[in-house]
DNA sequence: ACATTTGCTTAACGGTGTTAGATTATTTAC
DNA sequence: GTAAATAATCTAACACCGTTAAGCAAATGT
């Protein structure tokens, strides 16, 4: 009998709206309002249904980033089959990776655990960039003999802060990799970058 | 009557404890399972009198990150005036910055929205490291000529990863920046690194 | 001594993730 | 075709969450 095979393919056909739905509220209202009733409601069942498709919310999550992960892997490759050139080809590459972060914005955010919560007042607090200035003005002292426009300071720190911040957040949430290691390619890149200030 | 200072300096503690309680509890068991009524538990109170306090949970969160702030600006200032030459004060300020990150990582946590959810599980995901690989082979042919060592493969590896993701990070959480600037770093930073990695 | 304010609690509302039990529909067996 | 068995789904409940309203009891002002 081919029912077996049409049922089967029908389970994994709400499975696939079960993420469906999940994904479309979060694009609508974000991951803090993603509940197991709404997901429920948009596929038109009750929410322990759910539950005969995934072990628990989490579990939807994980399938989530896992999709996010091969899409990814997908966008990068086709980016490097576009070149031949070393150069060129790792460029393209996390170019691909950078357009794909805001290509599935909420996919890069489950995935590598960048949060908005509390965003919006936090722009409202002065001391949120007490740090930042002072940082910023040694930045332009540095270049200062080239008298260099507001915009030029502006990218070389937002360029250090990228790096420090990407790193520190890596290692928050794949925490505890070679301690050393990062205490080495922190000292590069900030050489490095300071180096680069004065091209 | 100076009860009444007694009693606004009592006010005052008590509005400590609920940060101080706060934050033990996240130290404890992670943001995720910080809720009122432990907070309340650890002061002794139940819940509703918080929001004599704070108007809900966000705003313990919201005076958190603020004190979150005037520690890192302090932490940063003194690593500045430990310094005359510039470009040492630079480098040790972004020290600074990233031993505040790990000293106060709970914090680090909140005032830029890094987030763990459901990280224990995502280690068992081999999809996650899909685009990372292939990414990682275009570095290596890169300095093939100088058979690299696995770690300075490595290091290069995250140097990249650090700055493109710590640009998306920004990027997301304070979004809406402007845009052709970002792409300008991005861009700069990869051609800068790629040069770099031929040093 | 009475009235008022203050500090704090209990109870509740609507929401969450999740589980157990009842109910309905579908398939299987005779 | 009807009865039994199985699958699919729902309702109800549990324990928790943030938050608010009502009430009580002690301290205070007069």
């Amino acid at each position: 009998m081919g029912s077996k095979e049409r049922i089967a393919r029908l389970k994994d056909e709400t499975r696939l709206n079960i993420l469906d739905a999940a994904l479309d509220i979060v694009k609508d209202e974000g991951w803090q309002s993603l509940s197991m009733r709404k997901i429920a409601d948009k596929i038109e069942y009750t929410a322990p249904i759910i539950y005969e498709y995934f072990a628990n919310k989490e579990g939807i999550l994980l399938e989530l980033t896992r999709r996010g992960y091969i899409i990814l892997a997908g966008e990068v490759r086709t980016a490097m089959q576009q070149h031949t050139d070393l150069a060129e080809q790792l460029e393209a590459m996390w170019i691909a990776y950078w357009n794909f972060a805001f290509k599935y914005k909420e996919l890069y955010r489950l995935m590598y655990g960048v949060d908005t919560n509390c965003c919006e007042l936090k722009k409202s607090m002065p001391e949120a960039e007490l740090a930042d200035d002072m940082i910023y003005d040694v930045i332009e002292k540095i270049m200062k003999d080239e008298k260099p426009a507001e915009d030029l300071v502006c990218r070389k720190f937002y360029t250090f802060w990228s790096i420090i911040h990407g790193l520190i957040s890596i290692n928050l949430v794949n925490k505890g990799r070679d301690e050393e290691m990062n205490q080495r390619i922190l000292k590069d890149a900030i050489k490095g970058i300071i180096k680069y200030i004065n091209d």
